[in-house]
DNA sequence: CGAGTGACGATTTTCAAATTTCGTCATTTT
DNA sequence: AAAATGACGAAATTTGAAAATCGTCACTCG
């Protein structure tokens, strides 16, 4: 029975953590991270500020477990890539592909996420750094089945994963994009994919 | 005769030029870059202030000029490295190797200097478009000959000098650089210079 | 005549006081 | 007893007036 009472108030507290994030992403993207406080978002969601903080100990935690929730969104979307039925070539490049996709609407979609996006690297968070290990663990298994059906050559998976990576971060890393976008001189997205992915090939 | 007058003129303008910012570097460097103004500077060459804007148009003229200059020496050691009488891979490496060096030194070894790149990169400035221009130019040489001599695949040598720059930006961009210097989980220097190279071959 | 300067208005930056926001806690509500 | 709140001190942010800095210009000096 305490089962079913735990995941009762398990489901409310979540139902509630739910919402207080819906309500801060909505507003952070209208107003801006800084100009939002707590009391902002409780008025948004009839409660007190004080409530707000029985769900995260701090505005920060917020923020943080926003970037967690879009971090999530982003690792899906490459998870469902990783597992198509295509060759491994293929399915690095629609990685990519969606990393940058994704990159870029978050990016020039909204000035305010910026600000967000900002925060979170500065502040260096743990999020960030999981989201690219598990990122690479991804990388890692799609390599791993190209060395496995002789597309790729034999290496250590792995670091092909962190090198594969690397090499795209101008795709993928919001501050880079940015600075990139404007640019003439640069090599194209699909360029650069194509290239990444002869550096795997034997 | 009216050559040598205005060699003379140029020449003692030149001489101004740099003095400015010999004590421009070295105050900013010291001092950081807003906290120097144009009066110190003035203070230290025993000049007044009015004087400097006979070189300069303003302080921002003299910050462009000085990241000229140290990108100028960037390209100018890069441009050595690639006329060593080595493979085209060999030099690449050596290319990366020394690209990432000096970054990093320049990075770590002050962090004033670090103030200075960020308001480069943030106002965008030409003379950084310039020089990516120029290294991606040696790259091409490099690759071009690698590929004359047989030692890459066929392809066109600006791409691929676009795409291998872009490939290793992890190791010459200051901001990213000084990022990643602390993390565990990410490729070395070596291995992602290795990987890029690889991309070239046939 | 060109190199160099002091004085000055316009713009930025500084700094401290006033206000806002953060996060806690004893208390009330359900 | 758990959920929610109002009130409050500490910390951060805004504000605006004072000070510093930027960049110009008429002027002097060699």
């Amino acid at each position: 029975m305490s089962e079913l009472v735990d995941t009762g108030i398990d489901a409310a507290r979540q139902e509630n953590v739910t919402r207080i994030l819906d309500s801060a992403e909505r507003l952070f993207r209208h107003y801006g991270y800084s100009k939002t406080n707590v009391a902002d978002i409780a008025r948004d969601l009839e409660m007190s500020p004080a409530n707000i903080y029985r769900f995260f100990a701090s505005k920060t935690e917020i923020h943080q477990a926003l970037c967690a929730r879009m971090l999530a969104a982003s690792y899906g979307q490459a998870l469902e890539t990783s597992r198509l039925p295509l060759s491994a070539s293929e399915r690095l490049r629609r990685y990519a592909q969606g990393q940058h996709k994704m990159t870029v609407e978050t990016m020039l979609d909204e000035q305010k996420v910026h600000e967000m996006v900002v925060v979170a690297i500065e502040r260096d968070w743990h999020v960030i750094e999981k989201h690219i290990d598990r990122m690479d663990g991804i990388l890692a298994d799609i390599i791993r089945e190209g060395i496995a059906a002789g597309e790729f050559a034999d290496q250590d998976p792995e670091k092909a994963a962190r090198c594969f990576g690397a090499s795209i971060v101008t795709l993928c890393h919001p501050q880079i994009v940015a600075q990139c976008l404007a640019k003439e001189n640069r090599a194209t997205p699909d360029e650069l994919i194509e290239f990444a992915i002869r550096a795997l090939k034997k």
